[in-house]
DNA sequence: AACGTTACCGAAAACGTTTCCAATGATTAG
DNA sequence: CTAATCATTGGAAACGTTTTCGGTAACGTT
């Protein structure tokens, strides 16, 4: 089971180990003869550089770690498999780590997981990092993209990166359009609504579409899901009991715009014409619902390939950290 | 930037490296005062021990592999990170390699990644491993668990592990419940007919059944997709065309079942009225769809708990080779 | 009192790389 | 022709662990 290694290759190849490791590393200080040579006894002896050794002498790894906090989010895991692709395709590993721990604080993991696994940098899909301090993250040494742009005044934006979408803006949008088509009787289904998060954000944007329109804000249209279908069914029912004269409702996600429609579907009233129903991700079944589901475009592709762009040009020093905020656009389907 | 390591730990302790390399490694044999000091001090410093160089003297990694090929299809990306959940729990990493190559070899894609990162064990989600040789698979090491089973006659079972659910009988039993409802024009959309792949297989259990109904198989009502709503979108409008006759259509997975509904609903037709609709996997959406979509449901959870269980030990040595067929359930929904 | 056990511990040799340093021969400059 | 530079190479020292191999001290047994 002992496989080749660096030394047997020199001895086979008649040169010196540091002259292998040259031509591994594409030094350009040997001559082109001698790593043809080395190249060929390489390829055919199927060497390949014990990883571990490399890392343990330079010190560092090639991996990079991608946390993603709660499941719930498809859009999560459609980025993650999008950023590994470029990411492998330079060279680098991606590690994964999936957690849920609602009671521990997404920093401390994200310390541990590029301590423990000597990571090269660091992507976050979702997680609160709304408390954390600049030196933590520069205690950390290696670069960190958030993928959901935060408002942490205290936090050094230098210190890290982020590229996402403005969801306060983004949110606007779409009650916006509903405004402007006429509702006025708009209801909610989200996830909080002072806080910085992406619900509350998202919730945001919908307070200030209302304001825009003058239309109060009345409590009896507001209710909280956890971005599962399940709950924002529950949500909707409850929706339904409290305020009967709804004319349309805006659920943060498509997941739980979905499940809203069950529950508007078994009182009896239809999509759009009892009740218009707005969604947010445009995941791949938003157009496959049926009515095809209106929603907010989250630019996915773009998202996960400026993201893994952004980690590449840090990790080369060709970049300083960045704060982009990408495009969404409105998909006006079948349920408004 | 430089982290403290073994040797600090030792000497700040007053005792040898080994002695602290024991502790690290809950070897017995240290006096239980001195053990107490010494992990008074490696938490105080914070230390963490070094990965690769433990890997490296150890010659093995703790970093268990998953591979995930081809279309994205949910269920993966679910799996895994149940798998993940698991597997990290007890101390493992797991790496994640995805890839779409169709033109590469699995097995060498396995091949290579296991043997460049070190893996400890390797988890197979998709892919064809119906050529693989026993050599190839003993040659790699480690345990490599699949997650569809294969008919693969010269390969050694005892060689490897897999966990799935019987593709052939789940799709006989949908099918199956179509004709003894009174279908007799089924159509499927499927990905292949005669291999031994996923798609496959449930394309002979959709055979079987209608042999069984002794309904005569008929080529206009075969249609191919890939696992995507578009592609089986495309593949119901020329079902539509080529057999207009059809009262039912089961396609080979849940999404397919949902982009083949918007070709029916776009020439008027209703569901189930017209036209039945059966998918496969039970995904999330299925129960959320309009009407709720009857499916087979995949043993998700059970799947998923299974293969790492097994993986941990098979690690551990408690267990050799197995191959476990899980029990598929139908659901019954509104679509049929 | 001598001996064998046992419990505990440290020194040092690996593990497979990368990289610094020095060495060689060849080439160019003066 | 000599000195200086250059291109190319190899030796050997790290990197931070784990583990083998003894060694010491304490203890119980004769």
């Amino acid at each position: 089971m002992k496989s080749v290694n660096i030394k047997d290759i020199a001895r086979i190849a008649g040169v010196g180990v540091a002259t292998v490791s040259r031509v591994i590393n594409h030094h350009p200080d040997v001559k082109e003869e001698t790593r043809q040579h080395i190249l060929k006894i390489i390829e055919e002896y199927n060497y390949i550089p014990n990883n571990s050794a490399r890392y343990l002498k330079r010190s560092e790894s090639n991996d990079i770690g991608i946390i993603i906090k709660g499941i719930y989010n498809p859009l999560f895991a459609e980025m993650m498999q999008k950023i590994e692709r470029i990411l492998s395709q330079v060279g680098y590993t991606v590690m994964l780590h999936h957690h849920m721990d609602m009671a521990i604080r997404d920093m401390d993991v994200a310390q541990e997981f590029v301590k423990e696994k000597r990571l090269k940098g660091l992507i976050c899909l979702g997680g609160d990092f709304e408390d954390v301090q600049t030196d933590e993250v520069r205690q950390m040494g290696v670069p960190m993209i958030l993928t959901s742009a935060l408002q942490n005044s205290s936090l050094d934006r230098n210190v890290y990166s982020s590229v996402g979408i403005d969801n306060e803006v983004a949110a606007f949008e779409i009650v916006d359009y509903l405004c402007t088509v006429g509702h006025q009787k708009i209801g909610i289904i989200t996830t909080g609504e002072h806080d910085q998060s992406i619900g509350g954000r998202r919730t945001q944007g919908y307070m200030r579409a209302l304001a825009t329109h003058d239309i109060p804000k009345v409590d009896e249209r507001f209710e909280v899901g956890d971005y599962t279908f399940e709950s924002a069914y529950l949500a909707m029912k409850r929706l339904l009991e409290k305020a009967p004269d709804l004319t349309a409702v805006f659920a943060i996600s498509d997941i739980m715009a979905i499940g809203a429609a069950r529950a508007i579907r078994e009182v009896g009233k239809t999509i759009p014409e009892d009740i218009a129903l707005a969604g947010f991700d445009d995941i791949d079944y938003a157009a496959f619902f049926n009515p095809p589901l209106t929603t907010v475009k989250q630019p996915l592709e773009t998202l996960s390939e400026t993201t893994a762009e952004l980690m590449i040009a840090l990790l080369e020093d060709r970049s300083e950290h960045e704060h982009m905020m990408l495009q969404t656009t409105l998909k006006i389907r079948k349920t408004t």
